[in-house]
Order: structure tokens, then C-alpha cells, then sequence
DNA sequence: TCTGGGGTCCTAGGACCC
DNA sequence: TCTGGGGTCCTAGGACCC
């Protein structure tokens, strides 16, 4: 999608269609999480706080997210990605691969499953997009990069080699700013060149990568689609508080409300976990995070909340923080190996009844009373979520 | 005036084991 | 007189993505 949040808000409002605005979060320390074309023709860039933004362009309109209206055109948009193969890996919430190779003689070819791909989203949701069509997904990627906004481009294989000749690195999905620098030191400034480079030296700066950055540089990948949602490595949470926390008492009870929102989503889909981390941010945006590998697996929001005030304990705190996280990774599948143990099993069965209250009465109603007195944080979407399964972040 | 939140993968060093 | 080689697991940090 073409500016996604920022073209559902324009539709959906017909007073911001042609003006700059950027949709941003509640709360005041939120940043920009999408801005319209109208506005990046002043600078706007994704990731501003409202200050620079507004420095940037003074008449920006800011919008606070829906994330429901997203969610929702995600879910549809899914539909129509599959009207045309069933091999769709949603990738964002607005982005997907689609592999036609197997499809697109039934509809005329890749370019007339584009169009009709834009002419159907267009229709049904009033906003635009841009397809990119080519051999592989890093090349399919970089053509809707490059066509962007509501473009179709095609880099058939006999123009590949052009395409990339004078191609800047930080262009290619893959190469951000610091292999950009460290490739520049090297000399490689595009990735004609990165394709021509040694690979004995690029796999002696940057081991295991330095041959995948070689193959990207000629314009080769083959990572295949995900299809089938994945298991996750590791679900967390973290949250910049409207405003730092000085008191201990104020950060455990955060600290437990983070656990729960983590307990809760790997309990929702069954997953258990034996390594918990907590991340820290003072107020002067240094950050860090420490780890602790438990001897069982667990998904218990007791026991993720223990180990990560146990972390907190082994660190000496400056005065105030900024921001939080829990996170719960070494997963696997829940197979039930708790319940052998009698005591867990009742706090199984309470954490269920909770889950359950929880389900239907609204997030949090029922809750520990240490957790009672705590700040009401901001709420922003992640554009990295996605439409099914444990990484469908709750989003209410 | 102040900089979000969700992830994955890789590396390097150290502890420990046989 | 001078200390091998194979491995796993753990931790911290940094790169990248949307």
C-alpha cells in the first residue's frame, strides 16, 4: 500500500485528502508512523517526534491512529490476494508477496493480475497501491520501491543487470545505514559494484552475510514465501511512559503489566517460554537489556514477572526510566508438561479463569492489586503486525 | 521541544563438558 | 617446560525489517 495509514485516514476523512498529515500515536512522546505524499514533500520522515515534523512542515495535520480501520482493510486485502494465488505471505499489514507463478496464465499474466490488484483495492478500500513484479522477492520489493506511489513495474530478467548497475546499497530491502557505511569504506557504493565485489573479502567483514550480500548485489535471493504463519522466537512488550518513572514500586507494577500482556499472548496461543528479558531506557535514551534462561518453560505472568524484577534487582538503577520491556523467548509449543505438577496446575487453572474474564469483560478487569494505581500508556500500532495467529498483536 | 513498538538473525566471548 | 580440539549453552549487543 501506497502511505497506508495515512491513505485509510484520507479516504475515511475527506477534509485531510490532498494535505499533508502524518498519523501518529496517542500520548506525547509518539513518533511518526506513516505520513502522506504530500507531507514527505517537506521532509516528513517516519520515525520524527510531532516537534520535528512540525519544524519540518508548519501547517502538518497530525491523526491519531485507528488501528482498527488498518486491521480491518489488512483482513480484506488478504481476500484479494487470494482471488489470485493461494500462495500470499502477508508480510506487514501493508505489504505482501504473491507468487503467480503457477496462477497467472489463468488471469492473462503478472501485469494483468497487477492491475487488476489496484483496480480491485482502489474500488473497494479508495486507496492505492503499488506492485512490483520480477523473478525474486528482494527484485519485486525493490520494483514497487521504485515505481511507488500507485505504480507497476516489471524487471524482467534480461534487466536486471541495469537496474542495479548504478543502483544506490541502501536502496536494496536488506542493506541499511550500517552495512551501507561499512560497505562505502570498503569502496562499494552500488550494487553493480557489490556484485562484483570478492567474496573472500566480503565474507571476511561480515561473515555468513558477506555472501548473501554478494548474491543481493547481482540481484539473487531465494527466500521463499512464508505461506503458513511460523511458530515466533519470542513475544514481549515494551512502552515509553508518558512520563519517566522515578519510584521502584511504580516501576514493578509496569513491570507486571507487561507481564501479563505477555503471559496472556503466549498462553492465548499455546506457546511456553524459558528465557525472559528486561529492557531499560533512562531518560538520556541509553539502552539496554539483560536475560535470564529459567530451568522450566513457563507462561505464567507470576513467574515472567518474578524473573524479570530479579533482573531488575541485579541492576543498579540510574534515578528515572524512560521505557520498559518484557519480552519471553526459547519458545515452544505448549504441550501440557505443566499440568504434571500439582501446584502449577492450580495456577493454571487460575490463570485460565482470569484469560477467560479477561476475553469477555475488556483487558485487565481482572487483575492483581499490586498492578491497581498504574499510568494509562499511550497505545501505537506496530506496522509489524499481522492479520492471523500469535503475531495478530492486540490492538484494541 | 525531544526521539514508538513489534520482531528476526548474527556475532563474539566466556563457562563448561568430554 | 609450557598448556589440544571438539562441542554446547549462555549473555550482550548490534544489524536489519515494517
Amino acid at each position: 500500500m501506497d502511505a497506508f495509514f495515512a491513505s485509510v485516514e484520507q479516504k475515511t476523512n475527506p477534509k485531510l485528502r490532498g494535505k499533508p498529515i502524518a498519523v501518529i500515536g496517542s500520548g506525547g512522546r509518539t513518533v511518526i508512523t506513516t505520513r502522506s505524499y504530500e507531507a514527505r514533500k517537506y521532509g516528513v520522515k517516519t520515525g520524527m517526534n510531532i516537534y520535528e515534523a512540525r519544524k519540518a512542515c508548519p501547517h502538518i495535520i497530525f491523526v491519531v491512529g485507528n488501528n482498527e480501520k488498518y486491521t480491518h482493510t489488512c483482513k480484506g486485502l488478504q481476500k484479494i490476494y487470494l482471488q489470485f494465488t493461494p500462495d500470499a505471505e502477508v508480510y506487514s499489514i501493508d505489504e505482501a508477496f504473491l507468487d503467480v507463478t503457477t496462477t497467472c496464465h489463468l488471469f492473462g499474466g503478472p501485469e494483468a493480475i497487477g492491475n487488476s490488484i489496484k483496480a480491485e483495492i482502489k474500488n473497494r478500500f479508495g486507496i492505492t497501491c503499488t506492485v512490483g513484479i520480477a523473478p525474486n522477492i528482494l527484485l519485486a520489493k525493490l520494483a514497487s520501491d521504485i515505481a511507488k506511489p500507485d505504480g507497476l513495474k516489471w524487471i524482467k530478467p534480461e534487466e536486471i543487470k541495469s537496474v542495479l548497475e548504478d543502483l544506490p546499497l541502501k536502496e536494496l530491502w536488506g542493506i541499511g545505514s550500517g552495512l551501507t557505511g561499512k560497505l562505502e569504506a570498503l569502496g562499494i557504493r552500488t550494487c553493480g559494484e557489490l556484485g562484483r565485489a570478492s567474496v573472500s573479502l566480503l565474507r571476511n567483514k561480515f561473515g555468513i552475510i558477506g555472501e548473501h550480500l554478494n548474491a543481493m548485489g547481482m540481484g539473487l535471493c531465494n527466500r521463499p514465501l512464508y505461506v503458513h504463519e511460523e511458530d515466533p522466537k519470542s513475544i514481549g512488550h515494551s512502552m515509553t511512559f508518558p512520563r519517566d518513572l522515578s519510584g521502584r514500586r511504580e516501576i514493578e507494577a509496569e513491570i507486571l503489566k507487561l507481564s501479563e500482556m505477555v503471559g496472556r499472548r503466549a498462553r492465548k496461543y499455546g506457546f511456553i517460554g524459558r528465557r525472559v528479558s528486561l529492557t531499560v531506557r533512562y531518560p538520556d535514551f541509553e539502552t539496554f537489556s539483560r536475560q535470564a534462561t529459567l530451568y522450566d518453560y513457563t507462561n505464567h505472568t507470576h513467574e515472567i514477572y518474578t524473573n524479570a524484577t530479579s533482573i531488575l534487582n541485579s541492576i543498579r538503577l540510574k534515578d528515572s526510566v524512560r521505557l520498559l520491556g518484557v519480552c519471553l523467548s526459547c519458545l515452544i509449543k505448549d504441550c501440557n508438561q505443566m499440568l504434571l505438577f500439582e501446584d502449577r496446575r492450580k495456577e493454571k487453572a487460575l490463570l485460565q479463569a482470569m484469560d477467560s474474564v479477561n476475553d469477555k469483560y475488556g483487558d485487565f478487569n481482572l487483575m492483581w492489586a499490586s498492578y491497581l494505581k498504574q499510568l494509562t500508556p499511550p497505545r501505537v500500532i506496530s506496522p509489524a503486525w499481522r492479520p492471523s495467529g500469535v503475531k495478530n498483536v492486540d490492538v484494541k
